[in-house]
DNA sequence: GTGAAAGCGCTAACAG
DNA sequence: CTGTTAGCGCTTTCAC
């Protein structure tokens, strides 16, 4: 719509809009922004001008004058998993609520990539961030304080979160299911799926190590997984878990997938699940109710996370929430065929 | 470092950086964007004034100076289902490789819905789209091609895209499945999961009823589901199955993951598959394989067809490939134990 | 190789 | 309620 400096046509503007409408280019931004604030017939006057022109408007040099992106950045470790995927919806239907755009990128598990992708983004300035886990390098923590933009952590605990925090306890959460396997009967419970890196990971395996030793039952057997997210990785440690003498009467895994993964290479080797061996998972994944057994787990509120660490951070962008705040999240142990209960049992927690 | 009109501190900017450095900020910016154009000497300089300071370059003012966002948008359906992750992925590491940022909207597989989707991310400025789906509004259509953005759509097919296409065709491939489960020997084949409202559900639908009509097997029997994206769906529909009088021999479903809800449904009824009735799916993903019985699929290239899309795009994006590429993948008939095959044979196609 | 000037398209702040 | 002015922080263009 107009020709500079030997470019070529550039887009319709406001500009544009408001010569067309007859008004400044300010009445423009105030019908787009705050119509309650523009007499009726301009703002008529503006709209018939913007449709006539097909204008669209520019959020880039919106955000480069407001000094507001309207973009909120979420950090996990896979988006290829199915994990995390109730999440980034909770967190996604509140960010269009606000009309924001959620921008998303994943850190593989390890610390150092996420220090990478927080810096990366932090160039789009964001208005915020939902990180999902509490465990980042130093300088990452540096960089986000540094920056002063909103934070939110989820999906771990901790007592000193880098802004406010929507918590969940891996630990007490895995414990109590180890409790109620013990209670269940089960008495050499095996756990799969520690990683040196994650500290969920960890935390779930501390919380089953705790609930072993005080339920008096001697020394706990952890496996380790390769890939902690997938089906065949739970297959694998089957084999191996099959193979053991004297074999665990239980085997609780560190996530629905490995727990599935394992049921089904437990079944294909003509083992009873829960007969010759119990499956408990954690995560509470809408598969592991359709499996045969289905499968017990540990249910915890994927979406209501995302969709509370969203609230929170949209409340600190907005000014309304304070810094610190904090919400844990509680679980549900789910006691379903594959522990060998009959009819599904359901315990509240935390 | 500033104070400006009375606002809050701003953050470090080019022009910090190049006092301290002692240049212009033009210099600072050649170091970020095209280094092998300066002097080594003041590039080192600037490098440190940048750590320094702690300099975070500011992709929002690059984007309107350059007109250049150095985003790309993935339109897809929806998030919530494994389905599509893989494609995701796909299009994210090729966008992260070209140091690209990949954003995401969902349409709900809603015309209506992609439409104001579009609209709102083109505030943005993309660099270009990767579009799941062939079939748009005509005002969506009207949109994209006075934007002037590159598009590629794809996960379907049609002779003629916006602007470039990866496609696939859900018809052949659905009407091959049908066909090799003819060889099998079964004889009535139900299909379920059509949407009116869905172009690859409908393609496939008739790919359906087009193998079905080849083989002389008089009418095809569809029924449908409320959600197709789900497993409680696939349950849900094999209870009316099991109900027919005669009842299918073999049960064809629009994806794998209401084929997985069908065939689990069923043995918890007491039905053996594929002894009772055999299941097959659509998607190839990853959970079907490790099934008891292993459950028989379309395997599609989901991660490639991403990865495609978005190196199309790239290209278009750079100016290196012209309007109307199109590239069509295949499909992989992979019959596993659900269809009764005692030993898994994979077909090799289009 | 490096720098100065002139925007990119919008909005904050103020004036009226 | 509406308009004017002066940027937001960068890159393009052109001169040196």
């Amino acid at each position: 719509m107009r020709q500079k400096r030997g470019g070529r046509a550039a887009g319709v503007t406001m500009e544009d809009v408001a010569r067309v409408a007859g008004v400044s280019a300010m009445t423009v931004s105030r019908v787009l922004r705050q119509p309650t604030l523009v007499n009726a017939d301009l703002k008529a006057k503006v709209e018939a001008a913007i449709r006539e022109t097909g204008y669209i408007y520019n959020l880039v040099a919106s955000s480069l004058a407001s000094q507001r992106s309207g973009i909120i950045a979420l950090i996990l470790p896979t988006v290829a998993s199915s994990i995390f995927t109730d999440s980034v919806k909770g967190v996604s239907d509140v960010a269009r609520t606000h009309a924001v755009q959620m921008i998303m990128a994943e850190t593989n598990y390890s610390p150092a990539e996420e220090e990478k992708v927080i810096e990366a983004l932090l160039r789009r300035r964001p208005d915020g961030f939902v990180i999902v886990g509490v465990s980042h390098t130093r300088a990452t923590r540096a960089l986000l304080e540094k920056s002063g933009v909103p934070v939110v952590e989820t999906w771990d605990s901790t007592p000193t979160p880098i802004d406010s925090l929507v918590g969940l306890s891996n630990f007490d959460a895995m414990k109590a299911m180890t409790e109620a396997l013990v209670a269940q009967g089960f008495r050499r419970i095996a756990f799969v799926g520690t990683a040196t890196r994650d500290r969920r990971a960890q935390m779930r395996a501390k919380g089953y190590e705790a609930g072993i030793a005080e339920a008096g039952l001697g020394a706990p057997l952890i496996l380790n997984a390769d890939d902690l997210t997938s089906m065949e990785s739970g297959r694998v440690v089957a084999e191996r878990v099959a193979a053991l003498h004297p074999r665990p009467d239980a085997l609780l895994c560190l996530n629905d997938v490995l727990a599935a993964g394992a049921l089904l290479a437990f079944q294909r080797m003509g083992l009873a699940v829960p007969g010759d061996i119990a499956v408990a998972g954690f995560g509470g994944l809408d598969f592991s109710s359709h499996l045969n057994p289905s499968l017990s787990t540990v249910d915890i509120p994927r979406y209501e996370m995302g969709q509370k660490a969203a609230e929170m951070l949209i409340g600190r962008i907005a000014g309304t929430a304070a810094q610190g705040g904090t919400c844990e999240m509680g679980y549900r142990i789910v006691l379903r065929e594959s522990t060998g209960s009959s009819r599904p049992a359901e315990t509240q927690a935390s």
